[in-house]
DNA sequence: TTGAAAGCGGTACCAG
DNA sequence: CTGGTACCGCTTTCAA
């Protein structure tokens, strides 16, 4: 009862091994002739046993596992799952298989999974974001390791890397809310690792600087990447006095608990205050504030991610490459004019 | 450059390859005794090559990959990654990885996967709802290859499976709307494979039964599982005249749908509407109208169907399993008392 | 206490 | 056109 093996079907066909494994791998590319009665025969043995190679076994030889291992921070957050389907897409069109690892934003875990793949001999790996841990010398390990690896969301200069352009993505978002007149705007930031979401950091200090304004530590609020973490840093920001009359988070997660933060403090969106995200997940569109936000392509990115990857497994030798996508800013129904009364400061204690 | 192996290892330690192998895995159960000495200089030399096992290797001998195939029919609802995550988490803790794979709602593709998968050997194999496709002799194909299987989300004999009551809580959400006073109930029915929402429409119909109202067929629409489908659908529901009081969806994804669809049509939830989930997926309880849907333990049901495959993997020859997780209905805001216009069919056509 | 050698299931070179 | 055979990297008797 056990599986059938390359063996077994040479024995029934009256085959060798070697003939089994000419027919079923050469189909196209026939390099080595087999005559049509043969690979009959080969071809109805393995059918009638329902034989299926063994991929350890090819792998083993050919060196290849035609698997690719993608790491994650975490698993709440949408807009990562529309990059692993970005990541999916591509793979099977590739006909690579999927190793997902989870590092529950755990140092450990982290390196457990990495041990893991490692182990199993991926072809190469996508690193979402993350560097939750990552140390430097785990960096240069897995640099020596040759084994090839693409980040997702940051550009480090040794490895390949793609992602959206933050940056750029976070400097309309800023244009946007000052041209609607607001003044006093928070920040919402809260994400696995600190340094990831520094580029978008930047571009609203830059925003406040260009625009006059002062950096106010009080605005920026620092949270975890849960939802719920967003929802209590919401809270916090809105209780300031005075209130700030627009919230960036820093992805549409969070937007989401500050919108729903909003609600519960009887504050209108966007007529009291105005809330703009990151990342443009599918839900955003369906809200019931309908999210203002910067749409960072996701699928594009995952399905990048692996085109890198493969492209480096082709040519190891090629320097870093680096993919920013554009970004576009898509306004919708949560962010809008701002309120009177906070544009003089003194006077927004009104709640 | 090539990456260092037990020969290598054994190389640097002066002793055979035997030797290196009992050393890394015997560290406990020490069966075949190593001097100190010997142990000392093997794990050195791992350590300075930077030795990591070759599970591919490993895997052929054992005829264990400790690697288990997950199989989903679509990445975007969440639902799905909250079972996900459970999986992953169990997995984890018993030291399998996974090979994840998405079908896509296309039947071929899932075919391609669930090849891919056994012919990489996966231990085991996790069937998320689905059953988009495979036929009656796929099914029979797979029960035959002795591959372990659980199926999530639906009760079939022949393998074992897990999910939560459906049949139940959808009895239970039911209940709650007719003792709302709704009579106009309309039922959602979007998913990726039609029988996957018998046990719901069943305790939908049943509980019209009951309450000695119509099945009126014009009040069930179905369609695709995107929550785009089920924003379309609902608006059709929400355009019948009269109009339904009360939508009854077959999961949170194509409720969050309904819920933007009648935002739209300038309906007021639950004033002029009761909208009603299943799952209560993560964001349920951060939407705008805070939504009542049944909890189905989706990350005990990820865990459980570990479980069940690792039971199954100790002892094969158990008949099939079936569990069945409790569920519960949670009232949020979403639900409320019928329209006093719709209690009467006939002057409700007052939009 | 350690080593030699037989596989695990394939692939691909070299003969015939 | 087909078969024999030497690996791929590891585990596990069996002997020494």
């Amino acid at each position: 009862m056990k599986r059938p093996t390359q063996a077994d079907v040479a024995r029934l066909a009256g085959v060798s091994r070697a003939t089994v494994s000419y027919v079923l791998n050469q189909q196209e590319n026939s390099r080595v002739p087999i005559s049509q009665e043969t690979r009959r025969r080969v071809l109805e043995a393995a059918q009638k046993l329902g034989y299926e190679p063994d991929a350890r076994a090819q792998s083993l030889r050919s060196g290849l596992t035609r698997t690719l291992g993608l790491l994650i921070p975490d698993l709440q957050n949408p807009h990562f799952w529309q990059i692993i389907q970005g990541v999916t897409q591509q793979a099977r069109e590739a006909g690579y298989e999927l190793l997902l690892s989870s590092s529950e934003l755990d140092r450990e875990r982290e390196e457990d999974s990495l041990k893991a793949l490692a182990r199993r001999r991926v072809d190469g790996l996508i690193l979402l974001v993350a560097f939750t841990s990552l140390s430097e010398e785990k960096l240069e390990e897995l640099a020596a390791r040759r084994l090839p690896i693409v980040v997702i969301g940051c550009r480090d200069g040794v490895f390949d890397c793609i992602g959206s352009n933050y940056y750029d993505g976070a400097r309309k978002v800023m244009a946007h809310l000052l041209s609607l007149g607001h003044r006093r705007i928070a920040f919402l930031h809260g994400v696995a690792n600190i340094t990831a979401g520094q580029d978008r950091l930047l571009a609203y200090e830059r925003g406040l600087e260009e625009a006059g304004l002062p950096y106010d530590e009080g605005l920026v609020e620092r949270c975890g990447p849960s939802i719920e973490d967003g929802y209590n840093a919401a809270m916090r920001l809105l209780n300031r006095t005075p209130r700030p009359t627009a919230i960036v988070a820093i992805n549409d997660l969070l937007a989401l608990g500050a919108l729903r933060a909003a609600s519960d403090m009887q504050l209108e969106v966007p007529k009291d205050i105005s809330i703009v995200g990151y990342d443009d997940i599918f839900l955003a569109n369906y809200l019931c504030q309908r999210l203002t936000t910067v749409h960072a392509q996701a699928e594009a990115i995952g399905q990048g991610a692996v085109k890198l990857l493969l492209r480096r497994l082709q040519n190891p030798e090629l320097p870093p490459q680096s993919v920013e996508l554009p970004t576009r800013l898509i306004i919708r129904e949560s962010t809008g004019r701002a309120p009177r009364v906070a544009a003089d400061p003194n006077s927004s204690a009104e709640v």
